[in-house]
DNA sequence: TGTTGTCATAACCTTCGGCTATGGACGCCC
DNA sequence: GGGCGTCCATAGCCGAAGGTTATGACAACA
């Protein structure tokens, strides 16, 4: 009787993709068997085929191109009652949600805390840990007001300001060749095996693999969902993984080394918010991360 | 990420009723501990509640009411969705969908076939049988494009033509004591245990029970979901049941009954479409079911 | 003609969404 | 004031939904 709004952003995805098989691995992340079944599942629901497949395309049938503009304004629809709901809450509790992905460190919460407190007394923070497969932390569904990200973020309907810039440092295993150099060169690197963000992240998968250093593709030995994956992958010897200099001082081990990298540009970190969303808070908040790591700057 | 329709409908519902217990039981017909448990997962995925529950009261958070809002349109715009992909399908294949509950009969179907014929060549019909819950009979969720229902269909929304008005009749088992009547007075039948549509059937139900008839409610013995579970429910013994006189014919059956009562209102067979619904083969189906009615009455 | 790319099918496993049964808190009523 | 009914929450269970990998059929193409 009603849909899942899954299924028809899969619907979304295979009519702009015109291509099952592509729909799946590079949009939805899901494999192919998965989303045919969910297509035909919709086009059982509606008794009618909403792609005809000959073999070596696909088209919208008449009912398909009916149903998407319909399933378009679905989607934002709800991507508009999430922002809704979540602004109500944060509102209401006079809260201010914070998505970050990895530690943030660098002083900055108290800092930013501090300030907060002074510039807006009785508005509170909390930080949640957003998944890995999404580059805007937490921004573009919703769950967070504002976001500590590394850069890039995607540039449709975000804004930031670059809080730090820092060097990106290479996590060795220990007894690793390279850990016998101070600073390793990119290219003694880039054959390496590499540990990689999900490809839900995309653009900053691709930057953590220094993909436009590189002629040919990062190779990627295994996908890290979590810090702990990540450097537990490394410490096993499966392959090596770029990092911020400040978070290889975040994440010290025993059984790692960290070095400098040269040859790569800086990495930078940035708070982030949703275009448009000119809450105070919001506004203050990421006013409050530039005074910190200024401070920050001119102290140290 | 993204939610299910249903919940939203399950969310609207116990906005509006501030109740979960009535709004399960009433409205969605689903227990209420299923109920909490969709409204609890919303909540989660939301990561703030939109109820507040004080042991005796249900009211919406700033949360809850913000979302509202969004429910309802999203509810509408799929509703619509439903309608222009059935539309979209029906004007391709040019095939008009008929749903109907029970067995049509009447020489009915012949007859609009052929008129169809005649007044739209190339037309075809597709009949679909369509759920007992469902009182607009596939109606509402764009599932046909014209009905063949009993009265009373909701009148929300939806707009029709009687077909034909026919006495109510009851199914017994080939042993019950009044089946040794030829009329069974209503007042004989009243405080028999009774075969009910389901409830989400709604004023449908409550016609076939006779509700209007009665002091107290029915006796509910069972709940059918199609003809033949009601006629073996009857057979069993479990309880009787009213139809329409033109479907004890069409529903014989050597181990039931059928006999006339008397004291109630008959029974009226309607053509249904949506109200607005202007499409020419909507209204030719709906005349040429009148016709072939009037006909038959002239000839018969 | 073998290879590649595409969609469909099959077998399998986990999670979800429903149910019944039960529990705890509160208002009500004798 | 002690049962009683009402309401929402929890627990345990079960079938269906939604995902995975492996495989198959068929067209396009080198």
């Amino acid at each position: 009787m009603d849909a899942h709004l899954r299924d028809l952003r899969y619907f979304v995805a295979v009519a702009e993709e015109l291509s099952f098989t592509r729909a799946a691995a590079d949009r939805l992340f899901i494999s192919q068997p998965a989303l045919s079944k969910q297509i035909r599942r919709l086009e059982l629901e509606f008794h009618t085929p909403l792609f005809v497949r000959d073999r070596r395309t696909v088209a919208l049938t008449p009912a398909g191109s009916a149903l998407l503009p319909h399933a378009r304004r679905l989607i934002e629809e709800w991507k508009q009652a999430r922002r809704a709901v979540a602004e109500a809450a944060s509102a209401q509790e006079a809260v201010l949600t914070v998505g970050f992905q990895t530690s943030i460190g660098r002083g900055l919460i108290p800092a930013v805390t501090a300030t907060m407190g002074r510039l807006l007394p009785g508005r509170r923070l909390r930080f949640r840990q957003v998944s890995w497969t999404d580059p805007t932390a937490g921004l573009a569904n919703g769950d967070v007001d504002v976001a500590v990200a590394w850069l890039p973020v995607p540039d449709d309907g975000f804004s930031w300001k670059v809080i730090t810039r820092e060097d990106r440092w290479v996590a060795l295993p220990a007894g690793h060749r390279l850990a016998a150099l101070d600073v390793v060169p990119f290219a003694e690197l880039a054959d390496e095996p590499f540990i990689a963000l999900p490809p839900e992240a995309r653009a900053l998968r691709d930057f953590w693999l220094a993909d436009d250093h590189r002629d040919v593709p990062a190779r990627v030995a295994a996908v890290a969902e979590t810090a702990d994956e990540t450097f537990e992958a490394v410490a096993s010897g499966l392959g090596v993984v770029l990092l911020a200099a400040g978070n290889a001082e975040i994440y010290r081990r025993d059984d790692l080394v960290y070095r400098p990298v040269s040859g790569l540009s800086p990495s930078e970190l940035a708070v982030a918010w949703r275009t448009g969303d000119d809450r105070e808070a919001v506004r203050v908040f990421a006013e409050a991360c530039c005074l910190c790591t200024d401070a920050a700057t001119a102290t140290g």
